[in-house]
DNA sequence: GACCAGGTATTGC
DNA sequence: GCAATACATGGT
């Protein structure tokens, strides 16, 4: 088995998996799991900031150092969000320093966020899970890579709805027949500017500001995205009603994924209502 | 068995 | 415009 280790500061698979950026990353006996881009991909920490991967080392960089965002500084977003005013954010940021946005594919984005909506996020793996095995094409090791939208459109309404997509399950058809019928091209939206995309992404029913902000951001890797979700408006209650993002120009959608993991495993301490 | 979940579309004012 | 409401199903 080819493997490739090497040294990535602001990375922690751990936190990445919490994130509720992706839904098939999960714990396994050598550290965290993946499945992407139609491969299965394990990576396990070492120490000193290493981590080792199931892959050789042309194939991590022509591939996963892409998906891993390691072209991007996350030191720097770090430095600004130490120095701001706003203690929640430096606490958050704190927090979350192990939080990359990770390069995913848009299609899958797409459909794993309008699955999301109203759904807890346990519910929405075991949704996307089940979509996978179901109408997936089966990987080497029993695992399913995620559906095409070819394959997706092919299925009657009621398959779908068994994989426990519920009211989405209009939403998810119409973006598959979008999709593979072309009238949606989501190689060609990758080109447009951020308001045009969201736009575009809006025209599908079931996807409104928060999904689209999701897909943009997930998908998309428009880091100006901030999806507003129920996380983002209690810890923002907490800040007097709304974040100051003043600095953060150009990459609010890392801040929100700050919050988001900070927001939820602090929930108990921050948010003292004890139901949540 | 309530109650809530990474929201959105529709309706009524 | 903006508030209220329905929505399928699963996790806790």
């Amino acid at each position: 088995m080819d493997t490739y280790t090497v040294k990535i500061p602001f990375f922690d698979p751990f936190a990445v998996s919490e994130s509720g950026q992706c839904f098939r990353m999960d714990a396994c006996a050598n550290g965290f799991s993946l499945i992407a881009g139609g491969e299965r991909l394990t990576i396990t920490p070492q120490p000193d900031g290493y981590f080792r991967f199931s892959c050789d080392e042309q194939v991590f960089l022509r591939k996963w150092a892409s998906y891993f965002d390691l072209d991007t500084d996350y030191g720097r977003f770090q430095d600004i969000l130490r120095l701001s005013p706003d203690p929640f954010l430096c606490a958050a940021a704190e927090h979350g320093r192990g939080v990359r946005i990770l390069r995913q594919e848009p299609w899958e984005m797409l459909i794993c966020f309008l699955i999301s909506q109203r759904k807890s996020i346990p519910a929405i793996r075991r949704a996307v899970e089940l979509l996978c095995t179901h109408f997936g094409a089966p990987l080497n090791d029993g695992s399913f890579t995620f559906p095409t939208p070819e394959k997706l459109d092919s299925l009657p309404e009621e398959a779908l709805r068994s994989c426990g997509l519920g009211y989405r399950t209009p939403y998810v058809a119409a973006a598959a027949r979008s999709v593979a019928s072309g009238e949606t091209n989501l190689t060609a939206l990758a080109s447009l500017p951020d308001a045009d995309l969201e736009t575009a992404l809006r025209r599908l029913p079931g996807v409104g500001p928060k999904v689209a902000a999701c897909v943009m951001l997930f998908g998309f890797h428009r880091l100006s995205a901030f999806p507003r979700d129920i996380w983002m408006n209690r810890a923002a209650e907490l800040c007097g009603g709304e974040f100051a993002l003043c600095g953060c120009e150009g990459f609010e959608g890392v801040v929100q994924q700050y919050i988001f993991c900070y927001a939820r495993q602090n929930r108990n301490l921050l948010f003292s209502a004890g139901s949540i």
